[in-house]
DNA sequence: GACAGCTATTGCCACGTTGAATTCAACGAT
DNA sequence: ATCGTTGAATTCAACGTGGCAATAGCTGTC
């Protein structure tokens, strides 16, 4: 296991002075061919690594970004996650990732950057705080929103436009013939902006269609997981109400949905159509697959990194924040249309 | 947003040396209540965070460990993962993931330690190279290896017994009266540990029923997603075999299996029975829901930072690589027996 | 042959923190 | 009064790097 081994070091093999060796790592200022090679022999001799610490010390820079999420488990997030991994290392960034499981307080002390400049940029997908408290803390990092919105445009936000997609949702279900259709995912709660949006399309749809809202169709959810799908999809039924389709406002609500379904012996579309919103890969193996609203997932990491990277690189140029809406498409499947392509 | 303020400023503001700040932040040193509250006054005017990277500098810790595996995405991985940064947070530690993608040049740039010294440790899953490359890197780092076995016991290695695992569950399936039992997720083409042990495994459970192992029925994939166990259960159908179960090394290929199973109107667990392996939340869920062996792994996750921490604080004592063998039990669910428990 | 105009290289310092060694004051015991 | 002891706070130096300014060497020009 070997030690370190500095600038210096390397400086005192190749005979040359440390800035010298610096100059050749970094490439920052002309270095003779005859040098470079010497430097380069010293460097690989000794197996020198730059020190990222003192590198950053001195810089003002970490090259390090934050991304904190509710739950890393979760398929969509953690697909997300993947994509902001390998588009951050294209970009020579590490990921450091925290979970906030959905807690206030753990959102507010990344926002606050409590983490003593380790990062030079956070991601940050806000479930419990509300938009207003993102927007009113006083951040001493560049930040970007994943979904929420920053009302007074506060923040980078990049986000789909739930309220069209919700809607694209729900019309499809409504140019199915359907017309008792409930929705699963609202979380009074919090005062989430997602959930909200999502719930606000869904209604514009069936107003659009001269179908009143039905309260009792709209149901509440704790968490985001199969179990709650599920849940809210025992309570509809028990309580009576007869949909002949559901939009979850998430696809592992859909997929506890439609595993109540199974179990109450109702036939998935027939009886039942679904709808979820995310297009996880289960989603696509799921017996029968799910119609879904696919985000572009690969754009919002992309879009997101770039935002962040021109923050921290460009920080003079104050840009107002920037609103990124990110496309989606209805991606129909099995769970709507009994004779849709397998995909 | 806020510049930084350093030690330098508390002390000027407090009226003390820097010293003595950095003694009341630490709690190194005594200091007196009188000295200790002036400080923390004019820390909390200031909104002083200790500078990380001049923290580590001078210490040559960084609270960094990283976490190396294939994919984010996969929700074995994402489940492990999220379980790992929260028992990473408890210790104080942040966590840096970064994706394989089953590259052995990037597993070996990891294990070689590549990312100048920005880590005190690192926790990898080695998908792709080999056992007896792992272990004859050398490492500038403590390292935990998942899954894959270190052959001459060179580091520390936390896993479930893939070899019993296998055994049982395929033993469940003899048990079930089932004979013509497939295999599907071996990967001849890498020669991964975990692969060839749940082979031996699902071998050993016939060779004790005195069923020869066929060939034919051992179907290797090229990855481990639900569209490669798909097309391994399609090979094995369109190539003629017709098994009445199959035992799927992940349950991601399981779950694969199961939706072609579906597609081609074979009735499971009727004409055949499933069992996959991880215990992913999916298999909770899926219609119908998943037989699978499930390792325990919140202790995999609490067994490998114990064993990380215990050789980045103690790095004096050299205590011969750990062999955890973490315990796993056998989830029996609808996709063997149809009567079981709803879970 | 002096001098400008280059290029290649160097020394010095600061980034913010902490370990080691040191100073200073107060106190009790001799 | 002196000395040793203890507790509290300070000074000094160093971790490894990169910005800045300075220097050394070298070529070409008049």
């Amino acid at each position: 296991m070997r030690v370190s081994s500095s600038l210096k070091d390397v400086a005192a093999r190749a005979g040359v002075s440390a800035r010298t060796v610096s100059n050749v790592v970094n490439g920052s200022a002309r270095v003779s061919a005859q040098t470079r090679q010497k430097v380069q022999e010293a460097i690989d001799e000794l197996g020198y690594r730059p020190n990222l610490a003192a590198r950053n010390l001195r810089a003002g820079r970490t090259g390090v970004i934050g991304l904190a999420i509710p739950e890393l488990h979760s398929p969509y997030f953690g697909e997300l996650a993947g994509l902001l991994v390998d588009a951050a290392r294209r970009r020579s960034w590490t990921v450091v990732i925290d979970q906030t499981h959905g807690d206030a307080e753990a959102e507010r002390r990344l926002l606050t950057g409590d983490s003593g400049r380790a990062m030079d940029g956070l991601i940050i997908s806000p479930w419990a705080l509300e938009a207003q408290e993102v927007a009113s803390t006083a951040r001493p990092l560049p930040v970007v929103l994943l979904g929420e919105r920053s009302p007074e445009g506060l923040a980078d936000r990049v986000a789909v436009d739930n309220v069209a997609a919700a809607d694209d949702a729900t019309t499809h279900l409504l140019a199915l013939g359907r017309r008792r259709i409930a929705a699963i995912g609202l979380q009074p709660h919090l005062h989430n902006g997602t959930a909200e949006q999502r719930a606000e399309g869904y209604r514009r749809a069936l107003h659009r269609a001269h179908l009143a809202p039905r309260p009792e169709w709209e149901r509440p959810v704790t968490a985001l997981h199969r179990q709650d799908g599920a849940r809210a999809m025992a309570e509809l039924l028990d309580g009576g109400a007869s949909p002949d389709a559901v939009f979850a406002f998430t696809d592992e609500l859909a997929l506890g949905a439609l595993h109540l379904a199974h179990t109450r012996g109702l036939r998935v579309p027939e009886d039942l159509a679904i709808v979820g919103f995310d297009d996880i890969e289960d989603g696509r193996f799921s017996h029968p697959t799910l119609t879904t609203v696919s985000p572009d997932k690969g754009q919002i990491a992309e879009r997101a990194l770039q935002c962040l990277a021109d923050r921290i690189y460009s920080p003079e140029n104050e840009v107002p924040a920037l609103d990124l809406t990110i496309p989606h498409r209805l991606v129909v499947r099995r769970s709507t249309v009994p004779g849709a392509p397998a995909d």
